[in-house]
DNA sequence: GTTAGCACTCATTAAAGAGGAGTGCTAACA
DNA sequence: TGTTAGCACTCCTCTTTAATGAGTGCTAAC
């Protein structure tokens, strides 16, 4: 069943209003507060038929409505453009380049969470198809050496392995040589077991070494573990009285605690991605990819860098969050990542 | 002005009893569990008493009483020791010896909360008078070198260089040597401009790198922003009412989240550690090094792992927190982290 | 010094009532 | 047929009032 435009209209009024004051909105504000010219019992009417078509809800009888998740949906797909821009009034969020990538994504969420008043995640990028790029031994002492593993996209991973004798400078090159020839380029599938017997095999008494350094090369280029994950503004729920009672709240801050639920948020968005062409996506109640947030919305968005790497931007709120400018800050924050970091391709970020 | 033998029995009764419940406790609940075997009315004495000297205070005319800051203080000075220990029905936590320091950490915070119900912290162990020990220049590509340094407590640093003309081997050999001549054994303080000058002199066209990897010495040595923490459980305070209305709440959390304040807690610890031989200390509300705990009470201990490597723990809770248990577990944790991490000086740990 | 007894305080809870926002429905109107 | 005025009704919210009871401070007696 369609919506007509004028129910689309007082859909809209009631989600914009509502957004606004949070308190359930009744038939006689709408028929105010709009150049509908119609009476309270006429919006009466067409309150009872959207709330027959799920968009709307009352919280109790003789309540206002509130917009259901549905209602959320129906305004986020078809109505927030319509909503007139305050470009203006929203300020621009900057920035700033720091030469560490850490410290770039911590401020990116600190400004996230400042700017909307609601809480904000940004997971630090990951290649996607990490390929071994460099591998450097060095000895460190009589006892032991260095291992440094740089794969692509510049991260660098270090492993300090402890040898049973003392390998002299020309062994040191042997093995470095050997490692580099049979791995480099190579992706973490491509690593056959063959290939590592026969290093082995070239190696000779130092065929330890070599296993050890695969080890370390196989926790390099998975890197699985380290989804590192920055938030910030966890304690903007509490400005949410829906959000705020104890057992919601403790829900919520957990999640943020314990990371879990993000990296979960983390890679359900990037495996959707490229469903919506802007790299944004709306997750509203139940619709959440993590069952914590079920009171809440989720908006993501995915940045990619330079050379395939990408990460996730989300904003956690309630469900009346203002999607519109949400939706618009992380695309600007987004763009912003792109033109800084995909233009000077060969600068020294590190991580 | 003492107390009495009899006082000093009543206000551990109330403290104890006040622990478990978190009500105000009144004069016949002590009368009649105590063995004492007292009227209320002469508890009612004695409680006038003490509350006069400023151990315990009413929340209101006609409510029992609960323990003060100094009374809480008292009891952790002198009282606790006197409670009977019930180590059998007290969880041993066990540190499984985990490759990865990070995963260590994170993993004791974990039990630290579970365990106590409490909020946990723990951060990464420091070196407090880094030494420089290692530096090795590799080419990375035709405009790329990357440094890697290593100090003292094997914390590795790696940094990109971009260059501008291409480094022969040769090259790359003499700086290395010209930098571990000059660097190697010295602490951040002990690097002169003079030497920084010379060393530029000696290098020629290529002094530009050395700058580079100065500035890297710099920032790995000092090491100062990456002071990690590790949290855990900062969900728990919900569990006590006290904490968890939304302003108090909300103050615990964004400490929690920023880490900010909790660092202020690490470098306060870890340079007032030689006061308490056992390297525990308790805070008590307004004792707090940081304002925004002065609702909870903030217990910590300081780890030291070989080399000189330290670290602080910290459990906060409610003022009414069980001291005896939080105290007994954190002694329990740091010599288990002596005993694992100090005696195999040389495993491989890594950062 | 200890205790019994009593008047008093005050937080907490329940019940009752007033007020008001908002609805649904009906009937009348253009 | 769509729109509107009017009215009865619901139910949340707020305030008032009263009852309860835990606990105190004080006094007088033991």
């Amino acid at each position: 069943m369609e919506l007509s435009s004028r129910q689309e209209t007082i859909l809209l009024a009631i989600i914009k209003t509502y957004l606004d004051t949070g308190e359930p909105v009744g038939s006689r504000t709408i028929s105010k507060y709009t150049d509908l010219n119609l009476s309270s019992a006429t919006i009466r009417n067409e309150m009872a038929d959207l709330e027959e078509m799920g968009y709307i809800m009352q919280p109790h009888t003789s309540a206002g409505r509130i917009p259901s998740d549905k209602g959320y949906r129906f305004y986020v797909d078809h109505l927030m453009a319509d909503k007139e821009k305050e470009v203006d009034e929203m300020k621009e969020i900057l920035i700033e380049k720091a030469d560490k990538m850490e410290q770039v994504l911590k401020q990116i969420a600190k400004s996230l969470s400042v700017n909307t008043n609601y809480a904000a995640m940004i997971s630090a990028p990951r290649y996607h198809q990490n390929k071994l790029k460099f591998i450097q031994l060095s000895r460190m002492g009589d006892d032991q050496i260095v291992a440094v593993i740089v794969v692509e996209g510049n991260i660098i991973k270090n492993e300090i392995i402890d040898v049973q004798q003392y390998l002299d400078d020309e062994t040191l090159l042997k093995l470095n040589i050997l490692l580099n020839t049979h791995l480099n380029g190579l992706s973490i599938e491509e690593i056959s077991l063959a290939a590592i017997q026969k290093m082995k095999e070239q190696a000779g008494i130092h065929s330890e070494v070599i296993s050890d350094v695969i080890d370390a090369v196989g926790e390099a280029i998975k890197a699985d573990e380290d989804l590192e994950i920055y938030t910030s503004g966890a304690n903007n729920i509490f400005k949410y009285p829906e959000l705020s009672d104890h057992e919601k709240a403790s829900e919520i801050i957990t999640a943020f605690e314990e990371k879990k639920q993000l990296s979960d948020i983390v890679y359900e968005t990037l495996s959707n991605q490229d469903v919506d062409s802007t790299g944004i996506q709306v997750y509203i109640g139940e619709e959440s990819p993590v069952h914590n947030m079920k009171d809440c919305s989720v908006v993501t968005a995915t940045y990619e860098l330079d050379e395939g790497m990408r990460g996730t931007i989300g904003i956690i709120g309630p469900k009346r969050m203002d999607y519109d400018k949400v939706v618009k800050t992380l695309k600007s924050i987004t763009s912003q990542l792109d033109s800084i970091y995909k233009k000077d391709h060969k600068g020294n970020r590190k991580r």
